[in-house]
DNA sequence: CGCCAGGCAACGG
DNA sequence: CCGTTGCCTGGC
């Protein structure tokens, strides 16, 4: 079940996994491994000059594995079917973006599994990177079932089910505190409400993200976030403080424009400042948004020298 | 010890 | 509609 691919492309697995989208990835060696739903995904990059393939941009061969078999996962969960030229072509317009593209050879947008990637933006409020971690890792270690591959041992990610049936206090002993009770209303939502998480992939914007915003703990940003890196909807932008900021120092004049109050105010988000600056900048990014949210957010984390 | 971190809901004006 | 407040938790 190993499927080799010979890459000259615009992908770059490691820089893509390091830029905060997903939280269940570990590297081994020259290999990563990855959660998604029940799924281990592998990567295994025989490079020789593994520190330098991003420069020369070209990928001598990876080896993409999974298990249980997941065939042609890396082209579905590094969306290496989106038509680059097009949208860098797309996003050039913008001269910061224009930039980017070049400097971030190889980034990538990812596809995550729904339910865990609602969880586990749910788990990302008020706290960091790490700390997420350490949530989801917890909640597999208790409630996913435990693989081993390479003579390692995996969790993969709770069925929806899993955790609905989980008390609070068991979900509250993975460390997410308060988080316990959105984490359970997803489920109960999912569960009662019989929807259907993979179905808001064919609705619109719009209406995918009304859905989720009814969930008790799921707000504006979240919600984006689930929208892009699971349910298909390239044009969400994610705002949060990160992006409020550089939205602030590089994207002021495209803001401005649509609020009508003229002070500083707006750096502080309230739903409705949320929504006019989302629809302003989506607006002006256009249907691959999210690409431009994800350099964006690269660009800045990594100036400000902070580890992941 | 106090403060902070990739939001959110609840509440008063 | 705005601003404020509290929230679990681990790291500093």
């Amino acid at each position: 079940m190993i499927s080799h691919i010979n890459l000259n492309s615009k992908f770059d697995p490691e820089m893509t996994i390091n830029s905060g989208q997903v939280f269940l990835w570990q590297r081994s060696g020259n290999s990563w491994y990855g959660i998604y739903g029940d799924h281990i995904l592998k990567i295994s990059i025989y490079d020789e000059k593994l520190k330098n393939y991003v420069k020369s941009s070209t990928i001598d061969m990876i080896d993409f594995y999974s298990f249980p078999t997941f065939d042609g996962w890396e082209k579905f969960v590094f969306r290496l079917d989106d038509d680059m030229d097009q949208i860098f072509a797309d996003l050039s317009k913008d001269v910061l973006m224009s930039k980017l593209i070049k400097k971030y050879f190889g980034l990538r947008v990812m596809r995550q599994d729904p339910f865990q990637c609602m969880i586990s933006f749910a788990c990302s409020s008020n706290t960091n990177i790490p700390m997420i971690r350490n949530m989801l890792t917890s909640l597999a270690r208790k409630f996913g079932n435990k693989l081993i591959l390479d003579g390692k041992i995996f969790y993969t990610f709770p069925k929806v089910k899993r955790l609905y049936e989980a008390s609070i206090n068991e979900i509250c002993s993975c460390h997410v505190g308060y988080r316990a009770k959105t984490i359970k209303s997803i489920t109960e939502e999912i569960i009662k409400e019989s929807f259907d998480l993979d179905d808001l992939r064919f609705s619109s914007y719009g209406k995918a993200k009304e859905q989720l915003m009814k969930i008790y703990g799921i707000g504006n940003k979240i919600a984006d976030c689930v929208l892009l890196f699971s349910l298909e909807k390239l044009d969400a932008f994610p705002i949060d403080v990160w992006i409020l900021r550089a939205l602030f120092s590089h994207y002021y004049n495209i803001i401005e424009t649509k609020l009508s109050y003229v002070n500083n105010t707006w750096k502080k988000l309230t739903t409705n400042r949320y929504l006019l600056i989302s629809d302003a900048i989506r607006n002006y990014f256009g249907k691959y948004s999210g690409y431009a949210q994800q350099y964006l957010y690269y660009y800045i984390r990594n100036n400000e020298k902070r580890k992941w």
